[in-house]
RNA sequence: GCGCCCGUAGCUCAGCCGGAUAGAGCACGAGCCUUCUAAGCUUGGGGUCGCAGGUUCGAGUCCUGCCGGGCGCGCCA
């Protein structure tokens, strides 16, 4: 329950209503304002501009308009008091007791708190990570993975019906690279001298044991072939390794998929031709020669004649080659294939996440959706920014060309899964990172991380406290389960804090809409941060004032209900680690 | 040269399809431990939201032009 989109709906209805009693001009609209927290508290709990957004279509100055607004919200149940200010805003405050109720809500629902059903079902493709199948994952690729699976199950909790799918690069000379640098290794592991590994193939020694592998399985039938005779082979051998070696590191992450797609299965089941054909009856391909990129001319530039997508006409800034001048298809067309091919699948709302090196590829790839769709279909393109991995400040030291490059596993077993994906959120998509291995170890505010488990851990250890406080005692017991937590007197939590709390509970259903709206997941990161804050905030009251310790061994009834509090704040804490695919901590250690 | 992203407190960053007096952490100053875990909390100072225009009831947010930083720029994926 969105509380403020459902105060949306019956300002709406209250307008509709007015304009049908001719309380309202005619023609006056009853939809296109916003019913939202106001920035300032001391405004009250929900502000809407809608007589500042009607007054014009309606000829009515805001403050008459508002002034007409007042006496219908006035007559609704929860709201206790309405203001008109400043410029027309009209402030409500809801009943104390309203606020208080919707703890009993969290209860209610547990984890599936701030379910919604905005996605309607709807079905979105999320594409992510698409590491090429080349060597294990690093840290750069780990960014996206975390967004993307983040993303996933933030538009799951919205209500939207996801497909999670992984795009495996697994053609062109990068795979050919590949295929060549692991028959070095085979031959290794056939006893041969191999030496240095020569410029151009992959050093890293993750091929030993696909050589190895080669090794076994084909025993010497390669030996002393020449490439034409084994590459295809070792192409598929190879590329089936990396995937496996990929896998487990995404899993070490917690991080799966519904469908991977090969680009190697593209062009063999004829998908490219088929998206050739689907471009050209529409118009949009041609043979042509590319003015040269102004400003930096490449060394080796000679005009040459191309197949070409007319990018152009669909918001790109140059038409875009979909075939090399050898004949041979660019990776772009087997994009525009895959693409197609989530189309034929039936998704209108796809989200792509890449890395920001290709920045470059956005318009193209939109344009080519849009042409491919008739421009029914939707596609969201997030750029993931670099991560900087420090230690202590300090810049961590990786050279991929001599293999040395920090692999995600590494990450992993040092800080943990968790740990790893909580601190990916911490920042928008498009902002750089910085993820300090000192930093995330320590256990102080410093680290988000730990706050927010450490949030979720003392309620634990609370709700552990009175458990053993009350031992003698079976009711009571019994009334400390969450069961027993629904049919507390929640009218006890009177004090501004509580209430404030209570409040930041209940707006959990509309930070999770607005973020899956938006396709951003680092708000939960946010929200969650926050909702720790004033808990810890609160619980340090209870040492000033004894009275207001969660635990009043003297007073049974304000315990539960202030038990049932805290439980809730676990419960949304819980919900937003979900999201995040942390786990929450029942203690800290 | 062109395109995309970014520019908010000394530092690192939030700011929810434009909304009221721009927020948080770190750092700096002052306080709080016979405690439901001080692994925490309270409190003070600190801002021309890069610059200049524009749009309107209202701009950190939208538009234009500059300045500064990052990424990218046929036949790499």
């Amino acid at each position: 329950m969105n509380i403020f989109s459902e105060y949306q709906a019956l300002v709406g209805r209250i307008l509709g209503e007015m304009l049908a009693r001719g309380d309202l001009p005619a023609g006056t609209p009853v939809s296109g304002f916003s019913v939202e927290p106001p920035r300032d508290p001391s405004h009250g709990d929900l502000a809407t501009n809608a007589a500042m957004v009607l007054a014009r279509p309606a000829g009515m100055k805001p403050r008459d308009l508002a002034e007409r607004l007042v006496p219908e919200l006035r007559r609704q149940p929860d709201v206790a008091t309405v203001e008109v200010a400043g410029p027309g805003f009209i402030n409500l405050r809801l009943r104390q007791g309203f606020w208080q109720e919707r703890l009993r809500d969290v209860l209610r629902a547990g984890t599936a708190y701030g379910d919604s059903r905005v996605g309607a079902g709807r079905r979105v493709n999320v594409e992510y990570v698409s590491a090429n199948p080349t060597g294990p994952m690093h840290v750069g690729h780990c960014r996206g993975a975390v967004f993307g699976d983040a993303l996933a199950a933030l538009l799951e909790k919205a209500g939207f019906e996801v497909c999670r799918e992984y795009y495996i690069n697994d053609a062109g000379a990068q795979v050919d690279v590949l295929a060549r640098s692991a028959h070095l290794r085979y031959r290794e592991a056939l006893g041969e001298q191999i030496g240095a590994i020569p410029e151009g193939l992959y050093p890293g020694d993750y091929l030993q044991p696909v050589g190895a592998a080669m090794a076994k399985v084909h025993g010497d039938a390669w030996r002393g072939r020449t490439e034409a005779e084994w590459l295809a082979d070792a192409r598929h051998f190879a590329t089936d390794a990396m995937m496996a070696l990929i896998r487990e590191d995404l899993a070490l992450l917690g991080i799966r998929h519904d469908v991977f797609s090969s680009e190697r299965d593209l062009h063999e089941r004829g998908r490219v031709d088929h998206a050739l054909e689907v471009l050209r009856s529409k118009g949009l391909v041609y043979e042509g020669v590319l003015e040269p990129p102004k400003g930096k001319l490449p060394d080796d530039w000679e005009p040459r004649p191309q197949l070409l997508f007319r990018a152009t006409a669909f918001g790109d800034d140059v038409d875009r080659p979909l075939k090399k001048s050898d004949g041979s298809w660019t990776y772009f067309a087997a994009d525009i294939a895959y693409h197609l091919d989530k189309l034929e699948r039936g998704f209108t709302e796809m989200i792509d996440v890449w890395g920001a090196d290709h920045g470059g590829y956005v318009k193209r790839m939109q344009a080519a959706v849009k042409a491919l769709s008739d421009g029914r279909a939707a596609l969201d393109i997030k750029l993931c920014q670099l991560v900087n991995l420090l230690d202590n400040g300090q810049p961590v030291r990786m050279s991929k060309r001599a293999g040395s490059f920090v692999t995600l596993r590494d990450v992993v077993e040092e800080v943990g899964a968790g740990v790893v994906r909580f601190i990916m959120l911490t920042r928008k998509n498009d902002a750089p990172l910085d993820f300090d291995f000192a930093k995330v170890r320590e256990q102080s505010k410093d680290n988000p991380v730990f706050y927010v488990q450490y949030a979720h851990a003392r309620v634990c250890s609370v709700l552990r406290n009175a458990r053993e406080a009350f031992a003698g005692d079976a009711g009571m017991l019994a009334a400390l389960e969450d069961g027993g937590l629904l049919s507390v007197e929640v009218s006890l939590l009177d004090h501004p804090a509580e209430i404030e709390l209570a409040r930041l509970v209940a707006s959990w259903p509309r930070q999770v809409e607005s973020a899956a709206e938006a396709h951003e997941p680092h708000r939960v990161a946010f929200y969650l941060y926050d909702l720790a804050a004033s808990f810890h905030s609160l619980w340090n009251l209870g040492k000033d004032q004894a009275g207001l310790r969660f635990i009043n061994p003297e007073n049974r009834g304000l315990t539960l209900a202030r038990l049932a509090m805290i439980r809730a704040v676990a419960l949304v804490i819980a919900s937003g680690l979900t999201i995040m695919g942390v786990e929450p901590a029942e203690e800290m250690r």
